[in-house]
DNA sequence: ATTAGGG
DNA sequence: CCCTAAT
């Protein structure tokens, strides 16, 4: 992807909140069927872009967009009623999103031979965008990221309580999308939300980003939270509870609910091994709601087991994504009195964003603002699991140049781009978690060893070896 | 209270 | 994942 191209997105505000809020890492897309879904190809930036939009105007989409761009807008927007709030963005290059159309009545209309989307405008709204925030929470460009933006633009659950008033912005990162918001009121004017301050979600590599997993319709208005978060809030124990605490609670008003429900009915759904739409959405903000009632009463369980709601259909088949890779499939029982908890890619992923954010060893660090969601995954969790992704990654390392005859591997595959991005990692933070063989640091590449890596943003870094002593 | 390492 | 020495 090249600088002066862009991408679409819409996004229906009336579905951010609660999934930011309740869901954060399970979230949901309503009723879109990715895999039928065209994305749009890049498009070069026409000179009129972006289509400034004239206060108070009614402007259809057929004016701004290209067929196979208005069809894909289409797509994604078959699950929003009439009057849902929206916005579309416009990706333009690597920056960030600009607010083309910020509308709260969207007006869907279907005709059989052309169906078209029109925006009603409104003026205000979209005054109140505060473009700064869009930009300072830019960070690195990753124009090959970019691509798979929209999708998680796309996330989201209704809630009953996100309404008009909500001002909230939109960035790009190189490593993903952040957000934030304020003034969230419900229909009474009652501030119901709160400011949720930055957020930010990752964008994964970007495989081919037409081939996203499907996403199964739900009621609207329906969703029960789920278990997992029901379980976050009611973490009753651990050494760590009290600063748990704080987080995971969340808004009364927060009921969840998929996006519309004269949506596009998905089929089988095919679970591609791409898991990026598990994708966590870190919301580090701290709720001054009271608890919803559902999560006062404790959930007795093993509050390590986690993700089994066979609750919706939107929820099983999420959770099969997720398992898709890493959980030995749990059959739909509650055969999940499983002590360890798989570490899915996609924590993973946060967990790899969270070492090469702050550094190898800022273990309560990462803890809290990428794993504030998950009451299981203490900082000690975090370290182990880095270290046996060290591991992974040198393993994989050690095959390539030994054994071309590709052995299986014991352990289930991790994704290249994975230990790939572990090895940097490892590279640039120097640390001698190597189980295998008598030399530390084996992994490194010999030629490239750590230093003259890309500072990108490296803050602390430790080079803490061997300096344990032998307890008397 | 946290982290590093070994088990 | 657990445990514990070391910070």
């Amino acid at each position: 992807m090249d600088q002066g191209y862009y991408h679409i997105g819409l996004w229906v505000l009336n579905h951010l909140m609660s999934a930011t809020i309740c869901c954060k890492k399970k979230v949901i897309v309503g009723n879109i069927n990715l895999n039928e879904v065209n994305y749009p190809p890049a498009r070069q930036v026409p000179d009129e872009m972006p289509p400034e939009v004239q206060p108070g105007h009614l402007q259809e989409t057929d004016s701004i967009f290209n067929t196979c761009e208005k069809e894909y807008l289409n797509k994604f927007s078959s699950g929003f009623k009439n009057g849902d709030s929206g916005t579309i963005f416009v990706s333009d290059s690597s920056t960030t999103l600009s607010p083309v159309l910020k509308c709260n009545s969207l007006e869907k209309i279907n005709s059989e031979s052309n169906r078209k989307l029109s925006f009603k405008h409104e003026s205000e709204t979209l005054k109140d965008m505060n473009h700064s925030e869009l930009h300072t929470s830019y960070a690195t460009k990753n124009a090959e990221k970019q691509v798979d933006v929209s999708d998680h633009l796309l996330r989201g659950v209704g809630s009953d309580h996100m309404e008009k008033d909500t001002a909230f912005s939109l960035g790009i990162t190189g490593e993903g999308v952040s957000y934030s918001s304020r003034n969230v009121q419900d229909d009474e004017g009652r501030v119901v939300g709160r400011d949720i301050g930055l957020g930010s979600f990752n964008v994964h590599e970007s495989e081919p980003s037409c081939q996203r997993n499907n996403v199964c319709a739900s009621q609207r208005r329906s969703r029960k939270p789920t278990l997992r978060y029901i379980d976050e809030s009611s973490e009753p124990i651990s050494k760590h509870s009290k600063k748990r605490r704080r987080i995971s609670t969340a808004p009364s008003a927060m009921k969840t609910s998929g996006v519309g429900s004269n949506a596009i009915k998905s089929r089988t759904p095919v679970l591609c091994s791409d898991e990026s739409f598990m994708e966590a959405i870190q919301v580090p903000f701290d709720s001054q709601v009271q608890v919803p009632v559902e999560s006062q009463k404790q959930v007795p369980v093993d509050s390590r087991v986690k993700y089994h709601t066979p609750d919706s259909a939107t929820e099983t088949s999420l959770d099969k994504l997720e398992h898709d890779f890493s959980t030995p499939v749990i059959s739909k029982k509650v055969k999940c009195s499983r002590k360890h908890k798989v570490w899915t890619i996609a924590e993973v992923r946060d967990l790899i964003d969270g070492v090469s954010q702050y550094g190898v060893g800022k273990w309560t660090e990462i803890k809290k603002l990428l794993f504030s969601s998950s009451a299981h995954r203490t900082p000690v969790d975090l370290k182990d699991k880095w270290r046996n992704l060290i591991k992974a990654s040198c393993a994989e390392e050690q095959r390539k140049k030994e054994d071309k005859k590709g052995r299986n591997q014991p352990w289930r595959p991790l994704p290249k781009s994975i230990l790939r991005r572990v090895r940097e990692l490892a590279m640039i933070y120097p640390c001698p978690y190597n189980g295998n063989s008598e030399d530390l640091n084996v992994c490194q590449d010999s030629s490239t060893s750590y230093s003259s890596i890309k500072t990108g943003s490296s803050p602390h870094i430790r080079g803490k070896k061997l300096h344990r002593k032998i307890a008397l």
